[in-house]
DNA sequence: CGACACATGTAACACGTTACATGATTTG
DNA sequence: CAAATCATGTAACGTGTTACATGTGTCG
């Protein structure tokens, strides 16, 4: 639902087209969550369907505009009013992989979790040079920016953290043996 | 994809039936994310179609029973030994939201982060005693609800971190008054 | 003129959710 | 016997992705 209603936000302010919106979500959310062209005027119709937006005429230069209905009105303010739910948080394949791979056998655990470790570490290095890029200057949008990299940082770092918490319970438990940084031989499985 | 390789991975360790299926994932992901029954046919129907996996006839008691055909198991394998890509990450409602709410006129961006701390907060206590049960008798099938319940723990400690942040970085740009806790009357916007 | 950005769509497909239909077996 | 659980499906719908089709305007 988050399209749909970031839709409604955009035209809380003032009335747009179909590219329009996708310009000013992709100016807040850029090369991190592109939003297809597609499903913005798929997404249109659906609202326009169910009274959400009213499909005005053109606008002189002939854009194909929309504006917010007073039930529009109703539904984006009380998404903004509205925590978002977190009591059925989006499934997390991370997590559902680990869950699956640590009680299974004829997984590789420390592997998969050392593989994972390089591929989150590059992202949150990458992800922080762009966040030192973009508060550089601080214009109206890139405080839109700083916010959605902000969150993508701190998730990576819990992720980071929570790896090596899933390693040291897998060390506890016996499931895997400590891997220590100058180890010597120690007793395999 | 989660679900179509999770089938895959528990397919690995033995041949089973849908419904089984749903149970030996609930077991691991159990009350968090629970996996309706329908998508588990649906998607065996799909792996099928695929290749991935083989519907053999019954097993003595008339079960319709999976196993994984070899291409199958060049999917599982791959999946349990690549990294979950971090290049795209899922979208963020939240993150999304509150970057639209930022750049928006007409929101009461105090409000929103305030709301969502309570929510969230209260979904980390819920988590917290949640984790404090489970982790009394580390069975195996807990090991996996363990795992999940600290990633999700986790992933809520850095949201909650990270709407400080995003009230502090709010506060540095003037786009809303300092909140202290003792405040005498500062000026309005 | 050719490439690229602007602009609006449609179609096919994958994935996910909810609800419905149907029947066997188990348990109070 | 009634209710719950086991077990296998189908149908409708919403959301999201990718690709395709089409046409205008601008810039080198």
């Amino acid at each position: 639902m988050a399209i749909r209603h970031s839709i409604l936000a955009l035209l809380q302010d003032k009335a747009r087209y179909g590219y329009e919106l996708r310009s000013e979500f992709e100016a807040r959310t850029g090369a991190v969550w592109p939003l297809n062209i597609g499903q913005v005027y798929s997404t249109l119709d659906r609202l326009e369907r169910d009274g959400l937006v009213t499909r005005e005429g053109a606008d002189g230069e002939g854009h194909v505009i929309y504006s917010l209905s007073p039930a529009g009105r109703d539904e984006i303010g009380g998404w903004l009013s509205t925590a978002v739910g977190r009591e059925a948080p989006p499934r997390n394949e991370l997590a559902i992989k680990l869950s699956l791979a640590a009680t299974l056998p004829g997984t590789d655990l420390p592997a998969i979790i050392q593989e994972q470790r390089g591929a989150s570490l590059a992202k949150l290095q990458e992800l922080s040079q762009l966040r030192k890029d973009v508060s550089g200057a601080p214009r109206t949008a890139d405080t839109a920016r700083l916010i959605v990299l902000d969150s993508l940082v701190f998730q990576l770092e819990a992720e980071l953290r929570w790896l090596d918490l899933c390693e040291a319970r897998l060390v506890h438990t016996g499931q895997i043996a400590a891997v220590l940084p100058d180890a010597g031989p120690a007793a395999a499985g």
